[in-house]
Formats: C-alpha cells, sequence, structure tokens
DNA sequence: AAATAAAACGACCGGTCGTGCTATTTTGTT
DNA sequence: AACAAAATAGCACGACCGGTCGTTTTATTT
C-alpha cells in the first residue's frame, strides 16, 4: 500500500506546528532545539535529524508562517469583488493575524522583522521577500481600486501599501504592549482616514 | 580632595554607554553579562557587581536609552514656538533617533516593544510606562497646537498620537529591514498627510 | 603611611545551547 | 517472516549562560 505522506513528513509536519505556535511568544530567534522538542514530545535529536541545523528549522518555520498568512489573509481577497472591498477585506484579515487570537503571542512576522534587521543571511533574505510580496499585494488590491474607480486616479498604490502596513504595525503595539482596548477602533479609524484620502471624490473634513 | 563621581559611579556609567549601544544592535534581552564585560574591557564578575542581576542591568540600560530619547527628541521642542513647529519638530527629532546614525541597530525601543510583550515584570511595566509617556507627549504637542489655531477644534489629540506613532514604526521597518531608499521620503509623506487632516483649513484633496 | 572601604578579578557552579555520532526502534517493502 | 530503510533516541562535546565565591588590587580616608 503507497501512502501519500511518510511517517516522517508527518512528524516534521507536527513539529513545525508546535514550533509556529511556539514563535508566536519567544520568536524566531527564542527557538531552540530542546524546547521544541519538549513540545513536540520527542528526544532533541530526534526533531533535530529533521532540520540539519536550527537556522532550516527556523527558515521552515517562517515558511510555514507565511503559507498560514496566505491561506488566511491573501488569497480569501480574490474571491471578493475587485476594487475597494478587496482592500478592506484585505486590511481586516491581516488585522486579524496581527491580533492572531488563536496564537498566545504576537505576530511572527513583526518579532522576525525586529530580530533580523541587523541580522544577514538567509533567514533574513528569504523574510524581505516575503515582506516584499505582502505589501505588493496591498498595492496590487490598491491599483485594481484605482481602475475601478473607486480610488484617485492619481494614487501612489506603494504608498498606499506603506500606510497600510504601518496601521498593522501601530495596531500590533497597541493592542500587545499597551493592552489598549482601544486599539481596534483607532486603526480603524486611521484606515478610515487612510480610505478616505485615497478615494476618488475626496470627504469633506468639515462635516 | 573631594570628587564629585567615585571610581565605581564613572565604570557603572561607562558600561552602561557601552552595553546601550550593544542593546541597539542585540535588543535588551540579547545582552549578556558576557558580552558586555568584553566590551567594557572588563570581568564578567566585575560587570555583575555593579547590578546585582541581569533584570537591573537591563532596566538601567533602559533608563539610559530614556534619558537620551529626553535628551535628543522631547526636551528640544520646548524651546521652540508653541503649536505646529513643536510638533514638526517632534517628529523630526524622533525620526532622526528612530534612524539612529550614531547606533548601528534600530532603536531599542522597538525591539524592546517586540520582546516585553508577552513577558510581564518589571522591564515591561517601566518600558510601557515610558512609550505611555511619549505618547502623551505627541499628544501634548497636538493639544497645544489646537490651542494656538493650528489645529482643528475637534481633534482628537490621542488619535493624532497614535497615527505619528504609526509613521515612525513604518519608517524603522522601511529603513532598518527593507533598506528602502525612498522610507524617509514615505514617511514626511505620510506624516504631511497627517498634518494636512489635522490642521484648521481642510487642503482641497483636488488640487 | 597606615588603615579601611570599594572595586575588579579569575575560578567555578549547575544548566542549556547547537551539533555531532552511534545505537536502537519503528516503518514500509518484499 | 525477513530485511532494508527511515525515524528516533541516547549520549557526549565544547561553548556559553546567569550567578556566587574568595581573593587581590585599587581608591579613598584617617
Amino acid at each position: 500500500m503507497t501512502r501519500s505522506t511518510t511517517k516522517g513528513e508527518e512528524t516534521r509536519s507536527l513539529i513545525l506546528r508546535r514550533a509556529f505556535a511556539m514563535a508566536s511568544t519567544v520568536g524566531l530567534e527564542g527557538l531552540t532545539i530542546g524546547s521544541v522538542a519538549k513540545a513536540a514530545e520527542m528526544s532533541k535529536s530526534g526533531v533535530y535529524a529533521h532540520f540539519d541545523s536550527k537556522e532550516e528549522l527556523q527558515l521552515q518555520v517562517l515558511q510555514t508562517a507565511v503559507q498560514r498568512f496566505i491561506d488566511q489573509v491573501a488569497r480569501p481577497i480574490i474571491s471578493l469583488p475587485r476594487g475597494e472591498p478587496r482592500v478592506r477585506a484585505f486590511f481586516d484579515n491581516w488585522r486579524a493575524w496581527a491580533r492572531g487570537t488563536e496564537l498566545p503571542g504576537g505576530c511572527v512576522f513583526i518579532s522576525a522583522a525586529v530580530e533580523l534587521d541587523d541580522r544577514p543571511g538567509a533567514l533574513r533574505d528569504y523574510f524581505v521577500e516575503t515582506q516584499r510580496q505582502a505589501l505588493q499585494t496591498a498595492a496590487r488590491a490598491a491599483s485594481i481600486a484605482v481602475e475601478e474607480g473607486h480610488f484617485r486616479a492619481d494614487l501612489d498604490i506603494e504608498q498606499f501599501a506603506h500606510d497600510l502596513y504601518s496601521i498593522i504595525l501601530v495596531y500590533h503595539h497597541f493592542d500587545r504592549l499597551f493592552d489598549d482596548p482601544k486599539a481596534a477602533e483607532r486603526a480603524l479609524r486611521s484606515f478610515e482616514d487612510l480610505m478616505d484620502r485615497s478615494r476618488n471624490v475626496p470627504r469633506n473634513a468639515l462635516n
């Protein structure tokens, strides 16, 4: 009998799931082979055999995170109407991801950004690439909204992605660090401001 | 002959200066007694004697950073004209601080924010308090700008501080992580947008 | 100059880190 | 049931961790 997945792949997948959950609280750099092994109820060497270095483990955890981000944030929006609905959904999904009710700690990407911004290497290269793609996804959604006439024709779509990204960042800080109950409200307000100034017909700031 | 500073205080200050520089690249959690000792050209135990725990060392490094932030970012603005000039100067100073040409790594506060958002303790409590004060400083500057008639009377000054903070965050990411040469330009653009929508007379979005 | 206090040192503690190497167990195939 | 391959465990290593110790050097005071 042939199987689609071998035993080794199953445990490797299990290890990555557990490690991903851990990384949410301790960050990628905070992962240790020993703690991951404990979480996977295995021996250190048993875990290690699947990834021949710690960096490879971190890389695969990061890839796991990227896959989930795509599944939860990026992919769902393509089934929505082109233009503003997609932009809104992208923001909503991203914010939900950053909040990560499922995960105990903060967003893996944000901790990775801080951990990796000084440390060159394969990990950083891969991570920067993924973040660039996330920004590009945002920019593309904005570009489509321009095409659809929802957004101004002269909108700087990269600036739009930049500003959207900044709202996610500040939301994460206000929510995770300050435990500010108004974090979501403030982020939403910033987002609506961004939408207003991106729209075709500008809102009257006086009303 | 009496001296104002004793030898011990001098070396303690030296240790903190070196540790602060290190923390810029490795973060507060990345500091180790051994590495700090090496940077200060001392023995581990020599360093340790000044701070009876690692957490105390981290705390004092954080206090050092706060002092510098106040000196470089917050204090200089009070000599400026009330209102918009102070707001602009505060943003400029803050951005210069976040860029930190003097320091090799990123802003200590941003890495601390990520490191501490999951770890309760004295360090986190102190840090959150300082960040709250930074936000309050921004809000107060905005409030004065409202008084002076530069900003709208109905401006939500806490939302203003929130949005200003978010620009600093995204600037740090684009500059440090992406090495984006347009990081400063984009941040400035976001800032001007924020200023525009905070002003008394709204900008005509069509021109 | 002698006495005393402060400061710095080096050796060392138990533990954990990442990483090898070897042995054993489990799995999949004949 | 036998066997090869894959998967996991066991163990050891050198390095470093935060922290403690007794001792020596250096400052300061008398």
